[in-house]
RNA sequence: GCGCGAUUAGCUCAGUUGGUAGAGCAAUCCAUUUACACUGGAAAGGUCGGGGGUUCAAGUCCCUCAUCGCGCACCA
């Protein structure tokens, strides 16, 4: 016996040493699987699963390291049951996160904006933070245990990833489904962007309604939270059916309003809600969606009253008084907002300020107040119809869709399955409501959009137009992509897409898709969009959302709370088998978690545990082998063996049969079950009676009973071994080197071994 | 407003198709020339949020109420 079982298990002396062998095997990468079985390794049925890339922003915490937990299990079952397994690894840009994180680093630190850089210098730096963050990244990776192909790493915003995205892009331009639109969109004032609809986090604060005139000759009296934009009105909207308002329906009034000349139309439209505030609204088409839809309806803006803005992208005011006590131009929208009130409250207009609460829109990474402005943006059109060439039974013929059917069809009919189903039912809720996506950035990380002009001009290709002399100079458009533009072909992008590699033809449709439930839309909704339209497959058969690990106290982990736990520091205490096992038993999909370092413990003591039965076991076959089998050092049992006593045969079959309970459990991934089953047997059966016994027998028993008995117990290790390794595979493959216990079939890594069913 | 989830032992949570409740931690008692104290054994602890229904049988399915949490929409 290895004199290291004299000691407690030691995953620190064991990880980084285990993991440098299974690199070396080059079994992470499926081509460089074993060839020899049929069926098995490189012969196997294919098996890939995509990591989902993690933001280049910093480093991981723990629903990342839970995330790698989770994708690392199924991958090792996967390997173990011969199938030819890819895990593709990458690492995502993150445009707006990354480039405002470190925007505001320079801010700190140097004083300087991005303006002050220019686009070249701050790309630079974007550029040298986003490697660091992804070797760290890297690395944690490497620590959790993570059996993924290095060989096939990408990134969002690398060579082949650009070419994917200008690809993409073009082909959706070319149809008529990207299409560049003057509208009101969610602009960022902090992050000076737009921001897609799902950037938007929405904050309950308290605010103020007011309700006032917009001069004492209008009749009707409107109520808004924001005075300040009613500079900009162009309308007031009231319920067709509201008695009151009826008879001013069509009248038009003319107003000086805080130093601005206005023109309002009364107009009836069925989106007012007549309970609310007086019943009537001021129109604001530039400065809210809501208003910008109904200015359409109304053909509010013509060219004889053309939009009126009074917001700039700075969130300050553009018209109003320019001096005296009420100034407003140049003001902050919030400063504006009072001097409005105080006029109002100066000429007797106001007639009521009342508390409410109210939803405020922020966005997501920058925190900057959401501030509606008519842009000229780039869209991805979802409800547009287009022209679909058949598959299959349909080839040759063609049909009209738009992508939101598409994304619908991928989940009802395709055959895309969600765990948990609950999940099914918000993916659709989120489909009904969609809107045109709004895909340009005004940052300078990220891709750039493939769009060049030449005065009037509008050129869509891969690379840039030639210019001709005597013309003019093709400018590309200055804007970048939505970061999620790109993430949305990570399936395919990664594999090779649009060239015709043999990984695409061999891994896509990926087998599942593992992620947290919070990237839904984000991410898992794009991601079906353009696998369904750029191949007309779906991009994986199964998803399966994780929910959020929470700090001890049920708090969601944040940087603002600074209750960040580094898994590094976990992994360094208790081993990365510990905390591995701690995040996902009990854990179901899309349920929250919160980390308990008890439970890590726990799992750390499982290890020496299983050490320490190994220590047994082999203490116990030593000495009197019998026809154990002796091969080079190793003490294993003899496969041929089967004159097992009555009691073992019972012992035998009752494993076999958690085995296969365990087996369906893992098949229809519910991972958290497995772990525990197979944790309760080893501990709770195993050892606290099946080893107690042992003694008993090897005390007392026949010659017989006694040999059964070893080769039982030897035997049970190996496949206690194998069912474990999946979840704890750092000391299930130390045990089984130390053992030798590959050695009945020629000396093997545990990671290739076959799963026990 | 629409939808979803949760409510199970003192705490944190499992319980897959309905078949008489489990884990981790904590707490109680016992055991140290024991594979393992990163241990073992024993005992304790729950009318599974309330009420109603379906069923031979309900923590599990249906209805309803309550409390907490979340998503979407609205947010003038």
């Amino acid at each position: 016996m290895n004199d290291k079982f004299l000691k407690p298990y030691n995953p620190a002396d064991t990880e980084d040493r285990i993991y440098q062998m299974w690199l070396d095997s080059g079994y992470f990468n499926p081509d460089k699987l074993p060839a020899d079985e049929p069926g098995r390794g490189v012969n196997g049925e294919p098996f890939s699963i995509v990591l989902p890339p993690p933001n280049v922003t910093g480093t991981l915490h723990m629903g990342s390291a839970f995330m790698l937990a989770l994708e690392d299990i199924m991958v090792r079952y996967a390997r173990m049951q011969g199938k030819k397994t890819l895990w593709v690894p990458g690492t995502d840009h993150a445009a707006i996160a990354t480039q405002s994180k470190v925007e505001k680093d320079i801010m700190k630190k140097e004083g300087k904006s991005r303006h002050d850089l220019g686009r070249a210098e701050l790309l630079k730096r974007v550029d040298a933070f986003a490697k660091e963050s992804h070797d760290n990244i890297v690395v944690q990776i490497r620590k959790m245990g993570c059996s993924i192909d290095w060989s096939r790493e990408a990134f969002t915003l690398d060579e082949k990833r650009n070419f994917a995205v200008r690809t993409a892009f073009k082909k959706m331009y070319d149809d008529g489904l990207i299409y560049r639109g003057f509208r009101v969109v969610n602009w960022d004032p902090k992050g000076q962007t737009t921001i897609s609809d799902d950037e938007i986090v929405y904050e309950t604060r308290k605010a103020k309604l007011y309700t006032f005139k917009y001069s004492k000759e209008i009749p009707i009296s409107i109520s808004t939270t924001r005075p300040e934009t009613k500079l900009g009105d162009m309308a007031i909207a009231v319920h067709p059916d509201d008695v009151r308002y009826k008879q001013y329906v069509g009248k038009e009034y003319d107003a000086v309003f805080a130093g601005e000349p206005i023109q309002l139309k009364v107009i009836a439209d069925i989106s007012v809600e007549p309970e609310f505030g007086t019943g009537a609204l001021g129109v604001t088409p530039a400065h809210s969606t809501i208003d910008w839809e109904m200015a359409q309806r109304h053909e509010l803006v013509t060219e004889a009253r053309p939009l009126k803005t009074v917001i700039n992208e700075y969130a300050k005011m553009v018209v109003g008084f320019d001096s005296g006590d009420f100034k407003i131009k140049d003001k902050k929208t919030t400063e504006a907002r009072e001097a409005v009130v105080a006029w109002l409250r100066a000429e007797g207009l106001l007639e009521k300020e009342e508390d409410i609460e109210q939803n405020i829109s922020v966005a997501e990474r920058t925190g900057g107040v959401v501030e509606p402005l008519p842009k000229l943006q780039w869209f991805v059109a979802v409800n547009k119809k287009f022209t679909r060439e058949g598959k299959g039974a349909e080839a040759g013929t063609t049909r009209q869709v738009t992508l939101k059917e598409l994304m619908k069809e991928a989940v009802t009919a395709d055959g895309i399955s969600i765990i948990p189903e609950r999940f099914e039912r918000i993916y659709f809720n989120w489909i009904e409501n969609l809107r045109d996506w709004c895909i340009s950035r005004q940052i300078w990380y990220g891709h750039r959009v493939p769009v060049w002009y030449r005065d009037e001009e509008v050129y869509c290709g891969l690379d840039a137009p030639k210019n001709e002399s005597g013309k003019g100079e093709w400018m590309q458009d200055e804007d970048t992509l939505d970061t999620w533009f790109s993430s949305g072909l990570w399936t395919f992008s990664t594999l090779g897409w649009p060239e015709e590699t043999a990984d695409m033809a061999t891994y896509h449709p990926t087998t599942i898709l593992e992620t947290g439930s919070d990237i839904i839309f984000f991410w898992v909704a794009r991601m079906i969009l353009m696998s369904t339209y750029l191949l007309g497959d779906i991009p994986f058969k199964t998803v399966y959302m994780h929910g959020l690990v929470r700090d001890g106290k049920g708090q969601k982990i944040s940087k603002s709370l600074g209750n960040n736990i580094e898994p590094l520091d976990l992994i360094a205490k208790y081993g990365a088998d510990a905390v591995r096992m701690a995040l996902i038993v009990g854990v179901g999909p899309g349920n929250d978690s919160k980390v308990d370092e008890n439970k890590i413990k726990a799992y750390k003591n499982f290890a020496n545990k299983l050490w320490n039965i190994t220590r047994f076991i082999l203490s116990s076959a030593e000495g009197d082998m019998g026809p154990l089998v002796p091969k080079a050092a190793a003490i294993t049992y003899d496969p041929n063996f089967e004159s097992f006593s009555a009691a073992d045969i019972i012992l035998r079959d009752e494993f076999n049969v958690i085995l296969k309970d365990i087996t369906s459990d893992m098949d229809a991934y519910r991972l958290y079950l497995a772990a525990e089953k197979i944790y309760g047997y080893v501990w709770r059966r195993f050892a606290d009676e099946i080893l107690e016994d042992s003694k008993k027998i090897f005390k007392e028993g026949t010659a017989a009973d006694i040999l059964s008995r070893k080769q039982f117990l030897l035997r049970t290790l190996h496949t206690i071994l194998r069912a474990l390794h999946p979840f704890m595979p750092y000391v299930t493959e130390e045990i089984w080197a130390l053992i030798g216990a590959g050695n009945t079939d020629g000396h093997r890594l545990l990671i290739i071994e076959k799963w026990p069913v």
